[in-house]
DNA sequence: ACCTGAACACCGTTCAAGT
DNA sequence: ACCTGAACACCGTTCAAGT
């Protein structure tokens, strides 16, 4: 027999994986620090790893973002339908885009990646932006039926808005809460005004 | 007397000054097509001028993109003034912001360099973008004066609104006319509602 | 005075060479 | 199998050398 480590199970694949783990280690690192634009260089040296390392784990840039952000936007995802099984539907809407600018805000870059990403149908992440997308559509569908949202705006209208006033955030520090109180603004404008001095239209 | 052209008033100087116009013409050409971002190394071969040359009459990327830029921008000044003048505030307001949408959309990047350049208090066009969102705010004061649009808006917030609806445009061709849709929805929210039922407030 | 392009320090990406 | 860093083609910016 020879010397086999207990924890290696496959030859070397293990120092493969842990080269794999330290990268992502250090793209969130980076990634958090200068945004989606980081140098991929930097991300290589915070590793302590060769460039030609990173590139065999991660053939693409996309590649290595989407094994960072799959999983919060997969997350977002669940988290429309669960709002939608739970609140009023135009309840269910605010909240949702209220967290996904909580949890999207910060991210210097991500707004452009993502409007990027749901038009490049070969990049690895199209699916999962497309699904969040979609999973807010339901949302937003719901809540113009139940007649309290305006019917001349749709999902992918909503999700450009939305990323819009993130985008904001990205150019100035300062910025960070403009983006939510316009969102405050613009919601107020999707909902339905009754006509001035009339009764309900829900019983005529 | 040595010989000495008409048009060429001060020696060498008529050289320099072409060579200005062909950097600017081909800066105009090339942002057209690549946006702000455009490689300076393509607007020098495209002038058909040495790197130097370029660097030696625009210093920085900010100083060649103030003289393509500046005079849209006073100009957008200028007829927020004359808006100011001959309508009523509110429709004033829509007007500009319309325009606004108009003059800059379909121009890559500028959205972002317009924000850049207001929070970089040392840009050549700080001035002119800060004016022009001055003006801007002017209008927006008056309409809210006049009751008729929130109070609760600043021109800061107004202006980075507009911005973003134009980004829109840069993150996807057939984008272009969404953040115009947009726009219409979020004026609509800007827009006060009486409060159901009750008389106009401007009568107690 | 003005112009030029090599030079420097970066970048993303590829790939021959090592272990 | 996997890792490495030199190599290539770009970038913005500077500057010694030419006219």
């Amino acid at each position: 027999m020879t010397a086999e480590s207990p924890t290696t199970t496959r030859g070397r694949r293990a120092d493969a994986e842990r080269n794999r783990e330290r990268i992502l280690e250090a793209a969130r690192a980076v990634v958090g620090e200068q945004g989606t634009q980081a140098s991929l260089r930097d991300v290589a040296r915070r590793a302590d790893v060769g460039l030609g390392t990173l590139y065999r784990h991660f053939p693409t840039r996309e590649a290595l973002l989407e094994t960072l952000l799959r999983e919060r936007f997969d997350g977002l995802a669940a988290r429309a339908a669960e709002l939608g099984r739970s609140l009023e539907p135009a309840a269910a809407l605010t909240e949702w885009l209220h967290g996904f600018i909580l949890s999207t805000g910060g991210y210097r870059g991500l707004a452009g990646s993502l409007m990027a990403t749901l038009n490049d149908e070969d990049s690895p992440l199209h699916a999962s932006c497309l699904a969040m997308r979609e999973a807010a559509g339901q949302l937003l569908g719901r809540a113009q039926e139940s007649g309290r949202i305006r019917p001349d705006v749709d999902g992918t209208d909503l999700f450009a808005l939305v990323n819009a006033l993130g985008w904001i955030a990205d150019q100035a520090p300062s910025a960070a809460d403009r983006g939510a109180h316009l969102f405050t603004v613009f919601m107020d404008g999707l909902k339905t005004r009754p006509a001035s001095g009339a009764p309900d239209p829900a019983g005529p």
